[in-house]
DNA sequence: ATAAGGCCCGTACCTTAGTACGGAGTCAAG
DNA sequence: CTTGACTCCGTACTAAGGTACGGGCCTTAT
């Protein structure tokens, strides 16, 4: 028993043609057809769409979720380069989860003090975000331009 | 003293056209400008600008992010109103700490067996964001889809 | 005072992530 | 055995978020 695209779809929550758009960015695995070229998906696949959606919420583009799903099957050989890699999106993700706490608390204040307290500068929202150590470089990005548009941007 | 235009940009990482882009879209107010029409920034748009890039990378749009930003200045009326909104972003930024969480520990273990147990299935990164109490709802996406596209999806 | 570099503006263009379209073949219920 | 829903494919279009371009004024260091 394998699943129809439209089936996938409405179970995922999306349009099948969005379907056919992940499978064009090797984002959903090419499925078997039956003999009249009609898709037959495994039913995880439903799954796998779900996980690209929440994955795509949580800024991480199809490139990005492509990579982490790349991850699934290590060619045997490759360990270390992996490894590494998955300690990177780690940080990465550790990272994303301080900012957010952080503009949690700021919106909870927020919620108390109900209005910025300066006329302009002091305002909770801003700063929660811009008090992150990690973050704390600034020349890493003033260099990350460089001689303008060395580096891909954002 | 205020910024000129490619100092801003400088020093937030961003291109100068990004500013403009922004203050087209909202996000920056418009500066006052000198005689000359040159653009005169306060300093904290720096602040401000970089705040912007982070809550993209946490998955905001740049509509989002105005709506967050429009919450410093409350027109001193409509607190209520506010509130409930806030609240709102809360349930959301919680629910992404959730998902990104998930997800760091589904990383970690397959840091640790470093391969998905099965052929296919039972992969802990998939699993990661699936397993999510809040977002069990099968039924909302199916009825948000309706009558095709009734709903913006994503 | 003049040349290099910064800034102005509008418009055009680019990438990402889909959506829509339309003609043709497929499937299943009546 | 037909009718309506589903699927196929390629191609075209859209929206968001920038980026690039080019002609023309500022500014400032030499």
């Amino acid at each position: 028993m394998g699943l129809r695209t439209g089936e996938v779809a409405r179970r995922a929550g999306v349009h099948v043609e969005t379907l056919r758009f992940y499978e064009r960015k090797g984002i959903l695995p090419e499925p078997p057809r039956r003999k009249s070229g009609y898709r037959e998906y495994p039913p995880e696949t439903v799954e796998l769409v779900r996980f690209v959606k929440r994955a795509q919420q949580l800024g991480f583009s199809l490139r990005e979720i492509r990579e982490l799903l790349s991850l699934r099957e290590v060619p045997e050989g490759a360990r270390a380069r992996v490894q590494s890699l998955v300690e990177e999106k780690l940080r990465e993700i550790e990272h994303k989860i301080r900012h957010l706490e952080a503009m949690h608390r700021a919106l909870r204040e927020l919620l108390h003090a109900c209005r910025c307290t300066g006329r302009s500068a002091r305002c909770p929202i801003i700063e929660s975000l811009n008090g992150c150590p990690t973050c704390r470089a600034d020349g890493d990005q003033e260099k990350s331009l460089g001689k303008k548009g060395a580096t891909r941007l954002p």
